[in-house]
DNA sequence: CATCAGGGCCCTG
DNA sequence: CAGGGCCCTGAT
């Protein structure tokens, strides 16, 4: 594989319509201000921008938008899809942004829940989304690993430079991920150059294992949260942390919140407890108390409307305890 | 300059 | 099941 540096115009548009299960919040799902500035995906104006991968090969630039109660679908292209192809791209775009899930009875406690409450109501009521495949979103849970954030986000900077491909479509210039097949075949000498360090190894051992497992992702999608979570833990460099946002984010566990990593279990400390003493045994058991099989849901309202007003005006308390 | 924890996980004893 | 080692970075 070589570095390409100029970018894929697709030009090809193609436009649908999909109806979430109501009631549905267009920002709310499709924007994440916790998730970290790598051009992978953005949302801009109003509209979500990301990059899909075929199995044919080709990449497929999508917009996503809100038109009323639905969200508008576009699709670009260097030729025009298939119906087949289509088919695929919105099954799995429902998916991954989870238009199918039914938030109903979150919302019912929310209007009795003082912490829930605070959240701003533009859009609380978001679900998990993640423009990514399970694959794509193991690489970057591989990045997060014992990494401040500026290393993760140059880590992979670095490989989606080497590896990734640059697209531009609609006004954005955005890199599609690479595919397990290649990169299992690199030789980890030339990732560790990348810096990646020890995730050289589990980046080939991840994708030689999406290489023989092909279907990996669709076998575990809609099993029960703890097989799902076994499946998980035996790929080679998934543990609890890295399982925990797999299994909301991709496969839309909404009560996958049984382990909080130290820095998370400081943030809820504070939002609980005032203080950002507490154990993350007790963060879990209080929001199992809490939230129940809700849970996850609600964690992550918490964090995202905390990150988004952080971005607006700084949160001291919150300053102190992320480290960029 | 040196030291060291960090948005974990694997492996060993 | 506890704890050392792992790559690199930036904070101290």
């Amino acid at each position: 594989m070589s570095k390409r540096s100029k970018p894929l115009s697709l030009t090809c548009e193609q436009s649908h319509l999909l109806i979430p299960t109501p009631p549905f919040l267009f920002e709310g799902t499709l924007h994440k201000p916790s998730h970290f500035p790598v051009k992978v995906d953005a949302y801009i104006d109003g509209r979500h921008h990301f990059v899909m991968r075929q199995d044919s090969g080709g990449y497929v630039g999508v917009v996503l938008m809100q038109e009323s109660e639905a969200v508008r679908v576009v699709f670009h292209s260097i030729r025009e899809l298939e119906k087949n192809e289509i088919d695929y791209l919105l099954a799995e775009i429902n998916w991954r942004f989870g238009l199918f899930i039914d938030i109903r009875h979150f919302m019912e406690m929310v209007q009795d829940d003082p912490i829930l409450q605070s959240i701003d109501k533009k859009w609380c009521g978001m679900r998990p989304s993640c423009s990514f495949s399970l694959y794509e979103l193991l690489c970057i849970t591989t990045v997060l690993q014992n990494a401040q954030v500026s290393r993760s986000v140059s880590m992979l900077g670095r490989m989606l430079e080497k590896y990734g491909q640059l697209v531009r479509f609609s006004g954005v210039d955005l890199y599609a991920f690479w595919d397990h097949d290649s990169l299992a075949k690199v030789e980890e000498k030339e990732l560790r150059a990348l810096k990646v360090g020890y995730r050289a190894k589990t980046f080939l051992r991840t994708s030689m294992f999406f290489m023989d497992n092909p279907d990996f992702e669709y076998s575990i999608r809609g099993v029960g949260k703890s097989d799902a979570k076994r499946c998980l833990k035996k790929v080679y460099g998934v543990g609890p942390a890295s399982a925990g946002y797999l299994l909301f984010e991709s496969l839309k566990h909404l009560d996958a919140f049984d382990y909080v990593s130290p820095w998370e279990t400081k943030i809820l400390s504070h939002l609980f407890l005032g203080h950002a003493n507490a154990a993350s045994d007790e963060i879990v058991s209080m929001s199992k108390e809490r939230w129940g099989e809700w849970r996850m849901l609600a964690v992550h309202n918490i964090f995202e409307d905390l990150f988004w007003r952080h971005r607006r005006e700084k949160i001291d308390w919150l300053e102190a305890l992320i480290r960029l």
